[in-house]
DNA sequence: GCGACAG
DNA sequence: ATCTTGTCGC
């Protein structure tokens, strides 16, 4: 992966990290369709946390857009930076997240993300941040509605409604599987929304979750217990 | 002021 | 996110 040129700058409250998101929202791209969806790579990130030991473990993995088979995978094991907070997210996550990114030995692609992208109080996401960070396009899939309201899509897989923020569209609530909880999709950066909805549904053949989060999710808790196993456990 | 709240 | 046993079902 190239290198990134924008100051990430590790906030120390949050009151500055908020002050970041606002500056560097201005830096994302909304209007490009992004890759068609069963073209090129696809990559999933995901992060899983030992608060008690300080240790965090995120994972990338690479996937065939048109197979979905892995193509390579990578994981990066450092301590937490930053809490838990509600829309502060992407501080706590990215640092180790960029770690994987920056050891694949192939072009990332789309890169999945395990949360929101534009779905945010201040419209920019984990997704969002991931996306103007490395200039990548970036999609966020979210297995909550955080604050947002939606009615519920209809039964059959590839309904949607509007995830909403008051009268704002910010993403959509996508039915991957029949008759099950949706997924709420957003955009990150240089992605659409109707191509981010595409290429979930491109990732979704057997589960609900996109296959990129269920191989960066299960990567990173094997990544994550290996770390601490080794250490004092 | 209180509760809710991506992961 | 993480803590956690069994259980219903394909």
């Amino acid at each position: 992966m190239e290198t990134m040129d924008i100051p990430a700058g590790r906030p120390a409250t949050e009151e500055q990290a908020r002050a970041i998101q606002d500056e560097l929202r201005t830096r994302t791209i909304l209007g490009e369709p992004g890759p068609p969806p069963g073209t090129g790579h696809v990559t999933g990130v995901d992060v899983a946390y030992d608060d008690e030991r300080d240790v965090v473990a995120a994972a990338a993995v690479v996937l065939d857009a048109a197979t979905l088979e892995v193509v390579a995978e990578r994981t990066a094991v450092g301590r937490i930076s930053f809490p838990y907070v509600p829309g502060l997210l992407a501080f706590r996550e990215i640092p180790t997240v960029l770690a994987a990114l920056d050891a694949l030995p192939c072009p990332p692609g789309l890169v999945v993300c395990d949360g929101y992208g534009l779905a945010h109080p201040r419209r920019f996401g984990l997704a969002s941040h991931l996306g103007v960070l490395t200039g990548l396009p970036t999609i966020g899939v979210a297995k909550n509605p955080f604050t947002f309201s939606y009615d519920d899509p209809g039964p059959r897989r590839g309904a949607w409604t509007p995830l909403l923020a008051g009268d704002e569209e910010v993403g959509r609530a996508l039915r991957t599987r029949a008759a099950v909880k949706p997924v709420f999709v957003s955009v990150g950066h240089r992605v659409s929304l109707d191509n981010a909805c595409a290429h979930t549904l491109a990732l979704t053949p057997a589960y609900r979750l996109p296959e990129t989060t269920r191989r960066a999710d299960a990567l990173c808790r094997r990544a994550l217990r290996e770390a601490t196993t080794r250490q004092g456990g």
